[in-house]
DNA sequence: TTGTATGCGTTATCAA
DNA sequence: TTGATAACGCATACAA
């Protein structure tokens, strides 16, 4: 591949000559401008990156790197992230971590070894014990609960009070025996041990007692996890008349098990879930849930980022974003 | 940050020496070694990927450009060709190309400056027009019908094929007055043009006429789309007594139209789609498909693009490899 | 077993 | 207006 080296040689001028073409320098004559864009032409010239960004220390990308791509949660996540980003001519490059600690901490040793100028990483297999992993002295935003104490910024969205606003939607139309399908509880706040704490705040302020047997815990947030949940609730027997999912996709799977069990939505059961997907509202029934803002938070994260990038406010606190929340009702928990 | 030179320093040994503990190099005094570790450790250093890459001539990453992220059909294929190409040890960058001509020639170029040692690029903007571009001495698999002239390998699925099983199994199950919704017919072979081609040859051997008035199209393979459609069949008072959509997203949207004008499916309108997305299995009713092998088409991709970038057979021609497809039957075609 | 010299492709600086 | 030099950080070849 033609190098600045070999152009300079066909157009028999030097490489700062080249160089000087490439990057749109004011003062070249332009009949040598000429000749080097058609000697560049003739040899079908591509700056290389590596080079230049060893040269410049920068690479107008950033990373973003999420769990899994399959879910349509992250899919919409990435390309809000895309557009925000462009509006600072930066590249986005996106990686998945599957949830596992050893890639998140791989995401950040890319970042950190300037293959980024900064990086957008979504937590989950990282815990509070790792927080030195985090103390780094380049651009990082962190998508998730703060459990850090490094100076990162943080963007999270308000899992509590989404849950709380959930299940109190779900008491307001009647339901009393509210079943919650939430992931393991680990011993950080993660999303699912946030939201669960929310349901409970909010059937304590209804005066509803909760009840283990409605508790139920899935390890994965997937179709495929909604709909064994709901069939180990109708296997154990367990009455329940709402049904608050951790995410939209659970919430989808659990729609598809209780029409199976020909139970009716939302007559029978109720069902909300958590993210306001675009599936939700094309779903049979149409699928109550909770909006956190993700446009707002993909907006917010690239602007925390490119702040730390820029440098500006080099000295500001680390910084936690919390987006608002709020619930979206369907058919899905409409009146019966 | 720390570069090598810094930890040589403080280790009291030469560049080199860091370098021969940081790659593992055998002959390394093991106190030596340790002194070099603890260097590092102390500096917190991390090799500098642009460098290291401009000296390799290679990155050991691959990129994956695809129209959309938020398409599940592009999530699931993103996953499965990082797990693909995990068993390479090759990482993978995604980027999004929003199906522009102009992002996907920006992605052939990073490619082309060595910021990835290939390249698996979905081609929606590109047209033939274009094959110029990808006359390119660098590791590419196009994924996509083959449009192009130039020295590259294809990935496609069979798109004729796919439609017309899909479009016997709606007239084997008594459909006589199948839609068709499609995006715009270009003057290059897409996948909407061929997957049109299948449902007119699967009408055709049936000895069904076609009806223009049974051709949707629409812009964007969506929900929205989807539900448009069928409002735009309703609204014209066309009779049809199947559909076969583009895409299942595309299908799970007129799912949600049919329902929501009351018609059942399949009893009043069977439906089927494309693409075997995980979400149609889980609909209501459950949605009839076409699988075309995605994950064979991953890791056939993988694998063209691997042999390219290692340079076993570099004389081989370029390859077009279709994956099969076959007929997913589910409820929403079930007999009635 | 360790170190020296050199170059990967680019661009900033400064001199011509 | 153009060019020589040097440097970004790393690793290969070879010397010591």
């Amino acid at each position: 591949m033609a190098t600045i080296q070999d152009v300079a040689r066909a157009a028999g001028v030097s490489p700062m000559t080249v160089s000087n073409v490439i990057n749109d320098h004011p003062h070249v004559k332009s009949s040598t401008r000429a000749k080097v864009v058609k000697a560049m032409e003739e040899l079908d010239y591509r700056v290389n990156h590596a080079a230049r960004n060893l040269r410049a220390g920068r690479t107008f990308t950033i990373g973003l790197a999420v769990p899994e791509f399959d879910r349509p949660f992250w899919g919409h996540f990435a390309t809000r992230v895309i557009e925000e980003a462009a509006a600072y001519n930066l590249r986005v490059l996106v990686e998945q971590t599957g949830r596992s600690k050893e890639n998140e901490i791989n995401a950040l040793a890319l970042s950190r070894n300037r293959m980024y100028d900064g990086l957008i990483l979504s937590t989950v297999g990282l815990s509070a014990g790792d927080a030195n992993m985090l103390r780094v002295d380049y651009p990082v935003v962190i998508l998730g609960e703060r459990i850090f104490s490094g100076p990162v910024d943080h963007v999270a969205m308000d899992n509590v009070d989404g849950a709380k606003a959930a299940t109190a939607h779900l008491i307001e139309r009647g339901c009393r025996r509210i079943a919650a399908v939430m992931g393991p509880m680990g011993t950080d706040p993660d999303a699912s041990s946030l939201r669960y704490a929310g349901y409970l705040q909010a059937l304590e302020t209804a005066a509803i007692g909760s009840d283990s047997s409605l508790h139920v815990t899935i390890n994965e947030f997937t179709l495929k996890g909604g709909r064994e949940a709901v069939d180990r609730l109708l296997h154990a027997g367990t009455h329940f008349d709402g049904l608050f999912c951790a995410t939209d996709t659970v919430a989808l799977g659990a729609l598809r098990a209780l029409h199976e069990a020909k139970l009716r939505v939302p007559e029978d059961v109720k069902v909300i879930g958590f993210d306001n997907l675009e599936e939700g509202e094309y779903s049979i029934p149409a699928l109550s849930t909770v909006d956190p803002d993700s446009t707002d938070m993909a907006r917010t994260a690239v602007k925390l980022l490119v702040q730390r990038i820029s440098g500006e406010s080099p000295e500001r606190e680390p910084l936690e974003f919390i987006s608002s929340v709020r619930v979206i009702a369907r058919g899905s928990t409409a009146a019966s």
